[in-house]
DNA sequence: GTTGGCATGTAATTGGTTACATGATTGG
DNA sequence: CCAATCATGTAACCAATTACATGCCAAC
């Protein structure tokens, strides 16, 4: 029951193009240039996920013709594609999703603030820091109960995953300071303005 | 001309029969139960990924009709392929491959020790020491100059990641304290395993 | 007058995901 | 007998990699 899961590369595009209207080109460089490297930042998957998205009428495109250089194309994002946005970053934390390394979940928590709002990030972030534990522990048992039969260098390159691991629990932690603060320093704020919504005040 | 790249599972797997030879089963479960969980772990991969290696002449298979259980199939590694996953493992550290998250350059390291030795696992980890600060500092660069203008999500998505890296960078100079006092406590040993060619049967 | 950065694209190949199929054995 | 575990596989679909093609502009 798995079904139509847009691959990541495409929710990454539609998380950029909701921060900002983009043309492909921008977007490559945002890959490669920022710490979002793990993707691909090669035309022949930015294009054509380009093209998907618009095929399902997640963007709409516009031809610029802006001065001088040649034309862009830039993107923005139309309401079915935040819907799915929203929805994508609403998702909950799975424990598979941390088992494989946790890249989608910090590429989601990256576009959440904006899209759902301080309240939903820290909500996150507690359910990422108790996914975490659970499975540095599997990992740290495992690793006991098979450090003596396992080459050297096998047995450090676990260590260093669990060192990663331990260093994003300590980082949730403090992410989540940092959001506390500021919904204590900004009580009376709308964090996002998603307000006007649905109800009358 | 980055020719014939052999896909990373293809390596995974390769390294793993190196160690011992094993039935597609229980390399599966090797991907599902331990650290390495970020490879696909589904049959529909890995089933076809050992008939690739083996259509290559990397892996030689046989099948074991043992007791009572459904026969399973047993790949053991071959001359070309030892070749092969010797040929990867020296391949230099390059800074792309810090870029894209370090996990090959992980996955090439746990296995470093059986087949390179030591030595090649402190010149790995020397490299792989001296290739992290740059990139870190340029993440953290673009954090100092970025911060103001990023929301705080995504900043603290970002942290997350110099966090990892500065962990890795730990990691290597711990690890590379435990392989130097593994050779000097074992000067005389040839640290390749030597002696298992002329293993007795 | 050619290099290099901006900017968009396409085609061939290949590999991974998903879902399904099969079949033997053990235990409740 | 049914479910679970061991164990291997196939097929349809789709996305990513690689490499190539194009074209404009600025600067050296």
């Amino acid at each position: 029951m798995k079904n139509a899961k847009t691959p990541l590369l495409g929710y990454a595009l539609l998380g950029l193009i909701h921060l900002k209207p983009q043309s492909g080109y921008e977007l490559r460089k945002t890959f490669t240039d920022t710490a979002m490297g793990n993707y691909s930042d090669s035309p022949g998957a930015i294009y054509p996920a380009l093209k998907r998205l618009e095929r399902d009428a997640d963007v709409m495109s516009e031809v610029q013709e802006a001065g001088g250089l040649r034309r862009r194309r830039v993107y923005r994002i139309s309401e079915s594609g935040m819907a799915k946005l929203k929805a994508w970053l609403r998702e909950p934390v799975a424990p598979e999703d941390v088992r494989r390394g946790a890249d989608e979940l910090l590429l989601r928590f990256s576009f959440m603030e904006r899209v759902l709002g301080a309240t939903a990030c820290v909500e996150f972030l507690r359910n990422f820091a108790s996914a975490l534990p659970p499975y540095i522990e599997h990992l740290e048992s495992f690793l006991a109960a098979n450090s003596t039969v396992m080459p050297l260098s096998a047995r450090l390159a676990l260590e260093n995953g669990i060192r990663g691991y331990r260093s994003m629990h300590e980082w949730s932690q403090y992410a989540l300071q940092c959001f506390l603060e500021l919904e204590g320093n900004q009580p009376q704020q709308r964090r996002t303005k998603v307000r006007q919504k649905g109800r009358p005040s």
